[in-house]
RNA sequence: GACCUGGUAGCUCAGUUGGUAGAGCACCUCCCUUUUAAGGAGGUGGUCCUGGGUUCGAGCCCCAGCCAGGUCACCA
């Protein structure tokens, strides 16, 4: 392992810590009895306080030095003097261990009174401090000026993205979003459980990966020798039930998706569905509009969020438009009664790339994508979606070329998706049926299983039932004004990062004339390297082990090849 | 998948026409007992993303690739 001055620096502190005696990762617990935020909030002159937390930064004055501490709740700053530290003649835990052993990162332990310095900031005076774990690789240190100007940021992305872990020490505004995030989720449970529905967990493995038309991730489960696939959504399991007798179930589901990743996708997300019976969708949004208010509220104290340009309002009740009159409002042109044919030409006179194979239902949605969906900043609901794309949803109880379904669109996106769920099992078969000629014919957005075992449960019957999902990643980016999923979950999917490869002194020889003379038969090879058989077998299997070379046999020998 | 932008010290970034690799902070040594972007003096630190090419000479120009971000397309 290359490593850096800094590096080596810690790293013989670290030995000489030891050679003092001085454990730099101690088993037995620290006694905290105080945090930095409850310091500030509770100060009193000349209190006893026990802390821990991570030196974040240090101004050293010779004998004396003021220093801040980060636990989990901020920052608190704490003053060092050599003369309370050390009462004695040995002034070597000031003079050495602090001054020139500890460093930026490390987590120490400080018992020490509460006192305010000449200008008024509430400090902590260290009477004895204990190193709890040495830090060896050094943090960035982003420092803000008088005007609160941030200086030398930790900003590149690919960086805090991949180490997290350095993110949320440095940026403590990264650390709000997942408060938020968490706060978020908290504010959910207990909006539906004071409504007496009930959390509950459903497969991630699934035999058949239903509720949605996405490409899964396969795997394999070996004793049971089957494909098995991760969740893409777990509608189908909370609707079985719903059939086995619970009024209202929800879910936070962490669904995965084998598809493009960017901005707003990640290849793993998390969607809060829920499903209450003998309820509709239209008292679904009622419910919907209660749920984000509260939530919003929860969150960010208020009603009201920023979303870049947009000042958006989570206040119920929110406008509800049927997508007709939506296409109506932004078009002119009204789409009921019409056919197939006089919608294709009406989308393509507004030039919207259409195609043959596009039914009904899809022109209406490119049209309403297209031309209505981005004018919806505050909250709306969009209701009565056409039949076609809505596989699991009830016909319109008036008009039976719609459904009762609806979008929550903000900002221009979907937040919510709602229906009153079909319950009929026989025309679920036909639908089901209908997704799988689909598939057959090519279709890939097509559902190509049937869960037969989802239409026994129906078969049994299944109350009305309105269900709706919510992209709790979408919701939150919303609630914290990040345009980038990857701002609000931890550990966003990255490419691997490249593992430079470390060759031995022989792998090197042996490469050095590889590369010279690729490809080449493994018995010159090994001549040329003039190494010992042990030796040489060593080499060769370890470059190919790392995969920087290649074995091959061909007619009668083996040949050598660089890759 | 296409295009645009970027990758230089631990962090944030400069780098002239192609001519010995730079700054601030951090770090190291020294001074400094209520500071706060502490201060003062001196110093260390580099696979310029990788691999080729052009050239007497490449951080810079050309080609190929890797990684990231963005825009678009695709996809819910």
């Amino acid at each position: 392992m290359q490593l850096s001055e800094l590096e080596i620096i810690r790293r013989e502190k670290l030995n000489q810590l030891r050679e003092r005696g001085i454990n730099p990762y101690p088993a037995d617990l620290y006694p905290v009895n105080n945090t930095s935020k409850k310091i500030k909030e509770n100060f009193e002159e000349g209190k006893k306080v026990v802390v821990a937390g991570r030196l974040m930064s240090r101004r050293i004055q010779g004998p004396a030095s003021f220093a801040e501490l980060q636990d989990a709740d901020g920052r608190i700053q704490v003053y060092f003097n050599r003369d309370e530290i050390c009462t004695g003649e040995d002034k070597s835990h000031y003079n050495d261990v602090y001054k020139k052993l500890l460093d930026i990162g490390d987590f120490i332990g400080i018992i020490g009174e509460l006192f305010k310095t000449q200008v008024g900031e509430k400090t902590i005076m260290v009477k004895n401090f204990t190193l709890l774990s040495k830090a060896l690789k050094p943090l960035p240190q982003p420092r803000v000026d008088a005007e609160g100007k941030v200086h030398d940021a930790f900003t590149d992305p690919e960086q805090r993205y991949r180490q997290r872990y350095a993110d949320l020490v440095v940026n403590p505004h990264v650390k709000e979003i997942f408060v938020k995030r968490t706060k978020l989720f908290n504010a959910m449970r207990t909006f539906f459980n004071e409504h007496g529905y009930f959390e509950v967990e459903t497969p991630v493995l699934q035999p058949i990966p239903g509720g949605a038309a996405a490409r899964p991730f396969i795997t394999h489960h070996n004793s049971l020798d089957i494909p098995l696939y991760m969740r893409i959504a777990n509608e189908l399991y909370l609707k079985r039930l719903i059939v086995g007798g619970f009024d209202g179930v929800y879910e936070f589901s962490k669904n995965f998706r084998n598809e493009g990743m960017d901005r707003t996708h990640n290849p793993e997300f998390t969607a809060m569905e829920i499903y209450v019976s003998y309820k509709d969708y239209n008292w679904m949004m009622d419910f919907c509009e209660q749920l984000l208010e509260f939530c919003a509220i929860q969150v960010n104290g208020t009603s009201k969020a920023t979303f870049g340009e947009h000042q958006i309002d989570f206040k119920a009740p929110y406008p509800r438009v049927t997508m007709a009159e939506s296409i109506k409002h932004f078009t002119g042109f009204d789409i009921t009664g019409k056919t197939e044919d006089e919608i294709r030409k009406a989308a393509m006179d507004m030039k919207i790339p259409v195609d043959e194979t596009m039914g009904k239902g899809k022109l209406i949605d490119e049209i309403f994508g297209e031309k209505c969906e981005g004018n919806y900043i505050q909250p709306t609901f969009i209701t009565d979606y056409p039949k076609e794309m809505s596989p699991l949803c009830k016909e319109h109880r008036d008009n039976p070329e719609l459904t009762e379904r609806f979008e929550l669109m903000v900002c221009g996106k979907e937040i919510a998706n709602a229906y009153s769920e079909l319950n009929d099992p026989i025309d679920q078969r036909e639908r089901f049926e209908a997704q799988l000629k689909l598939a057959d014919r090519g279709d890939d957005e097509a559902t190509a299983f049937i869960d037969y075992d989802f239409l026994r449960a129906l078969e049994y019957g299944m109350p009305p039932t309105s269900g709706m999902g919510i992209g709790m990643d979408r919701l939150i980016m919303f609630l914290t004004n990040n345009p980038s999923i990857q701002e609000v979950l931890f550990f966003p999917q990255m490419r691997p990062e490249k593992k430079k490869v470390e060759m031995t002194e022989d792998e090197k020889t042996v490469y050095t004339l590889l590369k010279a003379n690729a490809p080449i038969a493994l018995e010159e090879l090994k001549t040329q390297s003039g190494l010992s058989n042990k030796k040489w077998d060593k080499a060769i299997k370890g470059l190919t082990a790392s995969k920087v070379a290649k074995v091959e046999k061909t007619d009668e020998v083996l040949m050598v090849a660089v890759l």
